[in-house]
RNA sequence: GGAGGGGUGGCCGAGUUGGCUUAAGGCACAGGUUUGCUAAACCUGCGUAGGGGCAACCUUACCGGAGGUUCGAAUCCUCUCCCCUCCGCCA
């Protein structure tokens, strides 16, 4: 959510930065409905004013033993005007919040601007390619072969897009969330076990309500959603809360299964893990001091980043241009691991500044040193990152001709030793 | 699921016969006095969010949330959310 003074003093740079988001508003009304609400504020607070003055001077009547009478009478009419207006105020509000609710966030200066992901700018490689001297096949092949993930059984006990793992596979999932974990909080990041289910509240706060609501599955008897990311519990630890700055940065690490519907996808990318509708993530989350937040942003991708340096994994950075930016953020890099058997890249993480475009929604404020007013902080976050395409870049990148699978060094430890997983 | 208790400003904590409480007091914080330095003591200031004003400042709302009664509600009524204790059920 931005500032709605902000948006008053800035109207056509916020409108543009929307469009260019591929998400347009209607300026116009927003503008409009502010100001019809500011003139009722004027009225209305007079009149309050007045019966403030006169209710005090009711109760030094009736102290003084006097008639107050006519006065009570003249304020009933007064009374009943600012009950009227106060309803008329409360329905500018909530006009204007339900548009407020729907502006995107603005994308930072130094995010590129384009017309949709072909013009996401690669602002970093690593690794290299490997070659292979036999056809490499494909993460679903080699796994079904080992007998290490299951799709048709996933999907007949709850439905397409529900993976099984299995012996060493189930064993290699656990490993990577393990070696995530202790990874990121062995760099200072608080190990967060959250709920997987959360609240309304929680998803405004995030910003996945009101605008994704199709997107995520629902408990209808308690008005609960599965999270589609750690973010929304992590991120709303801190909701409506008032935090020292002393306390600043807070890093936050945590791993959740993460649920999506993937309404509207159906068709794009349906081979094995690269959509699924429940998958493993290790989720990274900052809350942070305003001027430090781009700094901040560089560190969490480069936290990301460690993780799959240390698989051995050939990767890519983009940034993302404002067009493909989502909706709460200010500017977001993606990690995209090389698949060789798909011939592309799978992304594997996206670190996000939000600024404080969370920090408003979920009343996330910090009191400055001295006699400064509280301010909103702002809000990070990164995958490191989700198991279920780094899996299939695993399969595919250390699988040998015999159609084992080599474990990368940093995993063994989590794998009781095993070097390579074998046929059953 | 049943019974009881409670939600007040950054924190603690008064305030239930409705009206000089538009929230006492304390802590923390900021400034100052005293002091060789630190500590302590003392003095002063200090809630949040709107609206108006160049500004000093003025004004409105806010005591978990939403309604209601009233000239006037932290205080009375209704609904609702959350927390705690005990009982029941259960991994």
């Amino acid at each position: 959510m931005l500032d709605i003074q902000i948006i008053r003093e800035n109207p056509q740079m916020i409108n543009e930065a929307a469009n260019n988001k591929k998400n347009p508003i209607d300026i116009d009304s927003i503008i409009n409905l502010d100001n019809e609400k500011r003139d009722i504020i004027r009225e209305v607070e007079k009149l309050k004013n007045q019966r403030n003055v006169s209710s005090q001077k009711i109760a030094v009547l009736k102290k003084q033993k006097q008639d107050a009478s006519k006065l009570i009478e003249e304020m009933k009419s007064v009374s009943d005007t600012i009950k009227n207006m106060d309803l008329q105020l409360a329905q500018k509000e909530q006009q204007i919040h339900e548009h407020l609710i729907r502006i995107p966030n603005i994308p930072h200066k130094s995010v590129p601007h384009g017309e949709s992901e072909k013009d996401n700018a690669v602002v970093y490689e690593w690794g290299d390619a490997r070659e292979f001297s036999f056809e490499p096949k494909d993460h679903l092949e080699i796994g079904t072969a080992l007998g290490i993930i299951d799709f048709p059984r996933g999907a007949k006990i709850t439905g397409a897009g529900f993976p099984v793992y299995k012996g060493a596979g189930a064993l290699l999932e656990r490993a990577l969330i393990n070696f995530m974990l202790d990874t990121h909080s062995g760099n200072g990041y608080t190990e967060i076990f959250p709920p997987f289910l959360v609240n309304r509240a929680s998803l405004f706060g995030t910003g996945q309500l009101p605008k994704s609501e199709d997107q995520m599955y629902y408990i209808n008897e308690d008005d609960l959603f599965c999270i589609p990311t750690a973010e929304v519990p992590v991120t709303n630890l801190m909701r409506e809360e008032m935090i020292d700055f002393v306390d600043l940065p807070l890093k936050f690490c945590a791993y959740s299964a993460c649920f999506r519907r993937e309404a509207g996808s159906y068709g794009k990318d349906t081979k094995g893990f690269l959509r699924v509708h429940q998958f493993n993530k290790v989720e990274l989350v900052k809350i942070v001091l305003p001027e430090e937040s781009y700094e901040e942003l560089e560190l969490l991708r480069k936290d990301a980043e460690s993780i799959l340096k240390l698989l051995g994994l050939k990767y890519r950075v983009l940034m993302l241009c404002d067009a493909d930016l989502s909706f709460a953020a200010a500017k977001c890099y993606d990690l995209e691991a090389w698949a060789p058997a798909e011939q592309k890249y799978l992304e594997v993480s996206s670190c996000s500044n939000f600024e404080d475009f969370q920090a408003r929604r979920m009343n996330i404020r910090f009191r400055p040193q001295g006699k400064e007013k509280p301010r909103f902080v702002h809000t990070l976050n990164g995958s490191g990152l989700a198991t279920a395409r780094i899996l299939a870049a695993l399969l595919e990148n250390y699988q040998t001709e015999q159609g084992t699978v080599l474990i990368p060094e940093v995993l063994q430890p989590y794998m009781h030793g095993i070097k390579e997983i074998g046929p059953r």
